[in-house]
DNA sequence: GTCTTTCGTATACACTTGTCTAATAATACT
DNA sequence: AGTATTATTAGACAAGTGTATACGAAAGAC
């Protein structure tokens, strides 16, 4: 929504030196495992993309605005990303569940960072931007909702409460991957493993639930 | 382990006026939705304790030192909470994983505020600190773990790998506690429905898979 | 050319931060 | 009493912060 605003008029004046994309790039070089997007200060920032403090103002108007940005692109990002790896799960065969799982794992320790970005910066911060990285979380639920719906018909087995189980399972993932952040990246694949059958539990579950109902 | 240090020798000098304590229930008073404890400035904290900067060092070696306490007192006081709750449980004879999800989600609003803490202070800070939620943690899941075990051997029924659904368990409901956090006090009936269904959907899926397991 | 508009910087202000040094206040032991 | 010991404070320091005002630099419009 808030994506793609002001370049409006562009009629006369000088040429922009520094894009938003540049401020952001620069804020993504200084987060990490010990300091969150909310910890960042505005000097911080501008010292870092190499301009004045008072430019940072010219792009955003606020460093929570910067911070709500990069939140948004980090989302995007990754569910892109997720959505190429399911693509790639139906052509190779491989199991949806492991791919998924795979390539989000893969994501901790990606390039741009922005899965570690994602995972941490929910729980602290102003309303506007934990509103933000929770609206991020309810996409991949929502997409992940669609799938578990698209296959129960599919294989004409319906679960119980499917948007229940996406919620489980998100939560489940992104919690692990909390954790997996904080771990070296050898001991990942015995991670990926134990969430693989964490969501077996989880699906098989709520199908013997569904089963156990129709009975009675 | 690093609870009751000092205190050794008091043969003369002034009578302390403050507690750590005192400084610790000053930090409780700051925290909240927006601010986290690795957050606090020393400033801050000494501030609201009523004492000069200065006289924090005498008390604790720095700010993380106070953090780890807070985490600490934190866990420690919650897992007394929760495991009087599956006492409880028992004499009602109510089913102790609600009972367990009630008295947690009840926590949420608490006044201490001691799980609020717990929730958010995991994923920001320095290693020591994040270190010491882990911990807390990993408590939580021990005693989850042994739970199981000796369920499963009253009911004589084995599921597959306790510890995994102990794990699983511990996330989500750390998870969505810390869904809970930012939701209405009204929507936390429902949400301990979702949980308690999430919940019983891994147990029956572990079952169901150990039983599938020990057929072929 | 001169406007006008926009972008960027420079300087400055008031404020907060962590920590150092010295000085003071209060207790216990002799 | 005096003295040693400890807790607390006061004051100051350099460094950091967000932001307001004012000014120069570059581009298009006239």
């Amino acid at each position: 929504m808030s994506e793609t605003e002001q370049t409006q008029k562009r009629s006369a004046g000088r040429k922009a030196t520094i894009s938003r994309e540049d401020i952001i790039e620069a804020a993504l070089r200084l987060v990490g495992p010990h300091r969150s997007i909310s910890s960042l200060s505005l000097r911080e920032i501008t010292r870092e993309a190499g301009i004045a403090p008072n430019s940072f103002y010219r792009h955003f108007k606020s460093t929570e605005e910067l911070a709500v940005c990069v939140i948004e692109l980090a989302g995007s990002t990754l569910r892109k990303v997720i959505g190429q790896a399911r693509f790639r799960a139906q052509e190779l065969n491989k199991g949806i569940v492991r791919m998924s799982i795979e390539t989000f794992i893969e994501q901790l320790t990606s390039d741009g960072h922005y899965l570690p970005i994602l995972l941490r910066e929910g729980v602290v911060g102003s309303d506007r931007f934990k509103m933000a990285v929770r609206q991020q979380l309810n996409f991949f639920e929502q997409e992940l909702t669609e799938d578990l719906i698209a296959i129960a018909q599919r294989t004409s087995s319906t679960p119980a409460r499917p948007e229940l189980i996406a919620k489980a399972i998100t939560r489940l993932v992104f919690a692990m991957g909390t954790d997996a952040l904080d771990h070296p990246k050898e001991d990942h694949n015995e991670m990926i493993d134990e969430l693989v059958v964490m969501i077996k539990m989880l699906i098989t579950g709520a199908h013997a639930i569904a089963r156990s109902q129709s009975v009675k």
